[in-house]
DNA sequence: CGCCTAAACGGACCTCAGTCCGGTTGCCTG
DNA sequence: CAGGCAACCGGACTGAGGTCCGTTTAGGCG
């Protein structure tokens, strides 16, 4: 993979060009992966309907990883921006069990809604990717917060990691497909589950 | 990947070449992966190494993932052997909160030991492979019964598939390399999950 | 011992993610 | 408007996982 650099706001101009092949790979890539499935979508694919060089694609946004996630960018920044600064239970004034529970719950909802694409977006190529990119560390900083502030003899480090892998769209698309559990079941077990940890 | 068939214990005899040639090829396996890195080791170079052609080498292991699998069995069935057998508090004999609890140390070691092979086995080709495949249905049971014996209450189903999430390969090499943790660190976070969630 | 067939062999081939580089173009400066 | 250059474009190329299919062989049987 490309050393990426990827649109830093302060990098002078963006060239109109390039602007606007962006635009036509996103929407592209949004009308394939409706149409054919995500996991039925190749990168060349994506190029061709977007009338643009595979190179084109691939500078722009590294590996098909960083294409599922900038696809989710909007939905995405808009539940940190609930979670962080957003009403209660999910943003400050609620407790902070009360706050990962609404947290989970959250995301899974998320999940549900944008499934394959999560799933593309966090089937790493290199082992590990998954925890590098993306939105990962903006909810583990989250995550660790709120287990420290609901206790403070836990091990925060390691509980974020290890809450936030009950809630990575691989395991949850399988609990959803394969065994058949429901939204709602999922987020039962996630209330009962941070409860049972946290002690609250 | 093909329609698969693999030893069936029943199927006649394996035909002495076919015996030779597998042989062979978790040999030349082990060998590169010592040599090379797991990562950096293509079916190819085994391929080439075991001297047999690569539609011998997927005849027999079907993809990547499940030869990284073959060459664990070994140790993966003395696993399984002491947890469903052996001497407590792995095996029978203890409560089922303080087998869950070695359940998880012993499979933190064991990732520990053979991490770089179990992210080769577990990094699935297609998503949600890694549930349908290998010891981990033999795991989801064992912890599910657990589970159920300690709190009858608790819905067993999701947390046999919360719990062993946090024992992923993925996961637990990334605390490892990447957040620096410690084996023992896993382990005692571990212990600490598993009372909160079974509450004992 | 020779035949026959199911099973195994092996390498050419395919697809697809990701890279490279020679040619092109937007945009800033004078 | 002309010139220069950094950024961008695109498609040929690489490497790896996985498949196909014509050829070979083990080993049971007469």
């Amino acid at each position: 993979m490309k050393p990426i650099e990827l649109p830093v706001l302060g990098a002078r101009h963006e060239r109109s060009d390039a602007a606007r092949n962006r635009q036509k790979i996103l929407a592209a890539a949004e009308r394939l992966f409706m149409r054919d499935g995500v996991s039925c979508t190749s990168m060349d694919a994506i190029a061709t309907e977007a009338g643009v060089g595979k190179g084109t694609l691939f500078r722009r946004f590294g590996d098909r990883a960083s294409l599922a996630l900038a696809l989710l960018q909007a939905s995405d920044s808009a539940f940190q921006e609930a979670f962080i600064r957003g009403p209660a239970p999910l943003g400050p004034g609620a407790g902070p069990c009360e706050r990962l529970i609404a947290f989970g719950e959250g995301l899974l909802g998320h999940i549900a809604a944008h499934g394959e694409i999560l799933l593309a977006a966090q089937t790493a190529s290199g082992p590990g990717r998954r925890f590098d990119a993306g939105p990962y560390s903006a909810y583990r900083a989250h995550v660790r917060m709120l287990i420290e502030q609901a206790n403070a003899r836990l091990d925060a480090d390691y509980l974020a990691d290890v809450l936030l892998s009950c809630l990575c769209a691989e395991l949850v698309m399988h609990q959803m497909r394969a065994q058949g559990m429901s939204v709602s079941r999922l987020q039962a077990g996630w209330e009962q589950l941070v409860k049972g940890v946290l002690a609250c």
